[in-house]
DNA sequence: AATGAATGAGCGTTCATTCAT
DNA sequence: TATGAATGAACGCTCATTCAT
């Protein structure tokens, strides 16, 4: 069973929306306003990165952000949506190759997941995600959003894997599986105590994945 | 298959610890404080749960919050603890019984773990916690202590069931399992998307779980 | 022997540094807000110099004090800076004449000092300048350069009179001089017990520091 | 001239007022309390001895110190008094002695005084005084009552070397002598610039002292 | 597009004080 | 005599926001 690592990790890009005034200029400042903002997210967490902090690490004015992002708020909105655009588009991308059977397709695809998870950027932005949607309905949304198109290959390779099952069980599988690989995030990502068997999880885990959905009876 | 729920959910306790000296009146106040505390966290988060906003809700004059807190700092780390000994003190007492097999007690084992998940408590305090420990060495350490002491009965069940495995794939399996069930928080937890399926999440979990340990071959 | 005041008593002006950028309406405020804690320095003593008292004293608010000097170690750094600079200013361009004989020029500077004794900035700020040089080294440094500057003058009219002595006994005769003016200021000061005696006490003092330079055999 | 340093430092005792209720244990505590309270004074400031951190150094407990001093105000009268009355106390029994001529007297009387501002407790001490005595009434009266005790001595001295002069003139002389040892405390005290000196400073200071009084002509 | 100025609110902390135990 | 509990006020600081330049 091939467990290559996949070739690009996924998230690494920030997806900035286009403005009506197309400037340039305007377009680079926030595009570093984002990488800045994220990167004080990953660093030291939601309420580090203040409106303040972004501004000053930009090396731009405090004023000049306000311009930019009137409200903290509009920052955030726009920072998770470039940030999650970056996670669809690398899953958009990658996962469909058709030479491949399903059990081969879903040993990849949990690879491509379970290869980022121990980066540093995936480890610190999710769990912060996963906190703000308790309280934020807006971005409980835009990450279920994110995740129900996560899955998406997953229910088309165990509905390849076991076309007898009915589509709420195949969907609950991959659900299970899913939510399974986030969970490693705490325990095996990035600076974690876990991280260095990261391969051991990995083997049991698609293994058991794989044996989960070929095996289950309803 | 034994599918219902565990009698006493864990974590619904705050283990206050004694001070050698003090009336009931004070020992009375700081139950009052981390309990509301803790009500804030879990329904607005972290940030929101500030000292002001926590003697607020008490009832309680800000002055004597911090005559019983001096800092934020011992408010937070009295309420961790507090919580996690709730955890730590349910896992202790319901865990070890001896009249079932191996795979009744892991079936057991993941129930009661999962039945927690869409407790309201559970759901908002975990996510925070994980977010938390990624930027909060104290946090993080004592997370995993609790984590560590959460695993230690699955250790057991994984050793009898597998005596053929060598110990670190053994610990690792229980950590996949253990992961697993914290991931399933995100995705159905207390109000969230796959809550009412929580049902048929446990039967293929469990299952899966069970024929991973049964099954894996190294 | 001349006696008659100095034409404009040191130390009543604040020179306040410039800054690269900003508006005439910005350094308006900044003025304001150095002259008014320098007032309620003067006033009330350190302690009751807070930030929000001198916002509140400005006519200003809190967050636009805030927004001129950020930490309280900013306001008292430029306001010592800007009362020292003060002094020292009028030091460097009253002392220099070189028409005068050294006795005169002696008996000129020590009028100079101790006409400014009386004053109540100088019988207020300094006091408080000695008893926060004891326990911040910032200030403990900034002071001593201040007098250092001040003493300059001395050592060139000591010289001058006794070129007989090595540096070492000039300069600690220049410091016996400095201090025993100095040391006026408690008992001599604006409102103090001896304030009607500032005459008296000058003839005495200046006559026998002529002297003593005169005089002194090592 | 005799220039051995006076064999008892001055000021280095707290003169503790009994109270009506003689209990041993309370006095003891006050006793350990307005120690303490000095400690702080000398060593952080004036601002830094708060009732909490005297109880906190005492290993008292904050409601302990509030039953002996109801208020802040009432352990800073009753500390300032018994640091003074230990001054006091020691020019008392030191400085009259029968046997030495006026020069000797005037030459002792500064040899003592000179030989106590490089103590730490001195040279901490007595700024906080100056500057508190600026802002408080109360103080500055007990200051004043505390330098015109310790005069006395310079009086008798002076109406001996100068029986010719007007009392207000001898008066002015001891004034001018008492002010200029006192300014050396800012310069040549406990860790000031030029402590190193005190030695020269001491014989350029009390020679001319002894001139000028020798010497003055109205 | 970018900066400077000003506001109001909230934060954690320290403090002096009063009162019951 | 000593401690615990509670209050109210002020502290320095950071923040998001608005508006003029």
């Amino acid at each position: 069973m091939p467990t290559e690592p996949a070739e690009t990790p996924p998230g690494t890009e920030l997806i900035v929306p286009e403005r009506t005034t197309g400037y340039v200029k305007g377009r680079e400042t926030r595009d570093l306003i984002l990488r800045t903002a994220l990167d004080i997210l990953i660093e030291d967490g939601w309420h580090a990165m203040s409106m303040r902090r972004v501004a000053s690490e930009c090396g731009i004015k405090f004023g000049n952000l306000t311009y930019h992002y009137r409200t903290r708020e509009d920052l955030v909105r726009e920072l998770l949506d470039a940030v999650i655009a970056g996670y669809e588009r690398e899953f958009d991308h990658i996962v469909y190759r058709a030479d491949l059977t399903p059990e081969q397709r879903l040993d990849r695809y949990c690879q491509l997941v379970l290869d980022d998870i121990p980066s540093k950027q995936t480890t610190r932005f999710f769990p912060e995600l996963w906190a703000l949607a308790n309280h934020d309905p807006f971005i409980h949304d835009r990450m279920h959003d994110l995740y129900a198109r996560a899955r998406a290959p997953l229910h088309d390779i165990i509905a390849a894997m076991r076309p007898d099952l009915p589509p709420e069980t195949r969907e609950t599988l991959a659900l299970v599986i899913s939510a399974a690989m986030e969970g490693t995030t705490i325990f095996a990502g990035h600076d974690k105590p876990f991280a260095a068997r990261m391969g051991l999880i990995k083997h049991i885990a698609i293994t058991g994945f794989v044996d989960m959905v070929r095996r289950y009876k309803p």
